[in-house]
DNA sequence: TTGACATGTGACCTTTTGGTCACCTAACTT
DNA sequence: AAGTTAGGTGACCAAAAGGTCACATGTCAA
């Protein structure tokens, strides 16, 4: 499978992306504490983590008997600069910030 | 289905993302048009075109009978912002071009 | 060293997704 | 008006993905 469809395709599953929110929350969790936080059993967790470990998503360190989990945001950028150039940039930017600011300020 | 899920499954397959990058290169086609580059039947384009659409990811505009596809990079720029923050994209800018420029001088 | 804890593996089943086809409507051309 | 061109719909089948479980390894603590 290629590199980028590894990364694409984790991203596509809700269960993924919310870990990948947990971790930017707050990075080097473990696998059991990510999973007293998603209505799911440790398999499936276990699963999904490795989905997001083998696309680049996520990076891990042992320690002892524990597995650290953290998010990777490189292949986010990369996914960015695909289909966004240095020109548009300033204009989606312009406009994102526009629409947040009309949804904080109703 | 949620708006953001949309957008990440409709990234998850090669061809819409193909389809995306035909689009970015060169922007207004029409499904024949784009039927021509992706080596599958005009129906399994148009599927795909649709969920694209679905998604925010490709926005149309009927002429006559032809239908011009453009790309909205907005989706795009939310998935960035959600994972990488203002701080970090700094990191993240400078440590993925150094990678592009080792790529580039071996 | 015994037991509890943290994680890994492969089989299994159900649901979702990708792709094609027969058939359809709408618009341009002559 | 008739033929051609651009696009849309719903049914169908094969392949892939999501989730759970029985079973297994390695690590810590008393």
């Amino acid at each position: 499978m290629a590199d980028d469809d590894r990364v694409f395709k984790a991203l596509a599953d809700p269960t993924r992306r919310l870990l990948l929110d947990l971790l930017f929350a707050r990075e080097g969790r473990t696998l059991t504490e990510l999973e007293s936080e998603v209505a799911m059993t440790r398999f499936g967790v276990a699963k999904h983590l490795k989905v997001l470990e083998e696309a680049g998503l996520v990076v891990t360190r042992r320690s002892g008997r524990e597995k650290l989990h953290f998010l990777n945001p490189v292949p986010i950028r990369l996914i960015h600069d695909r289909w966004i150039d240095k020109y548009t940039e300033r204009h989606v930017t312009a406009l994102v910030d526009l629409k947040k600011a009309l949804e904080d300020e109703p």
